[in-house]
DNA sequence: ATAAACTATGAAGTGAACTTTATGGCAAGC
DNA sequence: GCTTGCCATAAAGTTCACTTCATAGTTTAT
């Protein structure tokens, strides 16, 4: 049993971040309980519920999503298959999120290069630029 | 010379978006004026300038950063040398956030080697939980 | 002439995940 | 018993890039 302080220690957390947390029903009276001076207090399935929240953040889910997830998981609700999908569903998110860096990418790297011929070789850059039909320079 | 609408569908934009980019100070009286009516007025450097600010933003710039750019950018004020290092600072950040995405990824792919494993061979996906000490399940 | 459509302004709202502020009740040490 | 420090709540603030709202003047079409 432990105060907000020593948990938030304990996990890296700020207090604000954890009763955040609990005012959002991330976490429930498994592990908040308050105590006769109505401080919190909380129990070891806290810490393992912060972890859990925390692995979820990791891979990209939002608080909004992290309490669905919770609630189902808490209630045993999805199938090993419906949990495969799901992952499967939140890799492709992440894969099109990363697609798009890989345009931004893309389109640095040519302008490197045009930037980079430009010290190099002034004359051929200018051809470049009406290849790219690129307006306003780059 | 086209009126505030006109130029919104040229650019994809809302006019909204327009004049709030104008209140921010990415455009000036190079791009826009006022009719005796207190209409905007807008330019063919307007567009330019908006095809400008739609480029810098799709290589992940903030409006902050984008007017800095710009106002650099307007003055002339930077050699080709410093754009270069610019632009690779700018592919460096980028870099950095697609590997957190790869983070992602390796986490979403352990998950799924144990669920998937977990539906043909339970008991050696029992024995992979406690290999990764992973407290809360998956 | 009147309604519809376009323009203007300034202020407030949106969403996400916190953080900060304001205010005040307990607790521990000296 | 007084200060220092931890705890509580509710509400407002933060950042970003817009969007929406409320209100009102202007222009165009019928």
């Amino acid at each position: 049993m432990m105060k907000i302080q020593e948990l938030a220690d304990k996990m890296g957390l700020t207090i604000h971040t954890i009763r955040f947390y609990e005012k959002e029903g991330l976490l429930d009276d498994r592990h908040v309980r308050r105590e006769s001076n109505n401080y919190r207090n909380y129990s070891e399935e806290a810490v393992e519920r912060l972890k859990l929240i925390k692995k979820f953040q990791s891979i990209g889910c939002s608080l909004a999503e992290l309490k669905e997830v919770l609630q189902e998981h808490d209630a045993n609700a999805r199938t090993n298959q419906q949990i495969i999908d799901w992952i499967q569903a939140k890799k492709k998110e992440i894969e099109s999120k990363k697609e798009e860096y890989d345009q931004m990418l893309d389109t640095l790297n040519k302008m490197l290069e045009y930037r980079t011929l430009l010290m190099d070789d002034p004359q051929t850059a200018q051809e470049m630029l009406k290849t790219w039909h690129a307006g306003s320079s780059v």
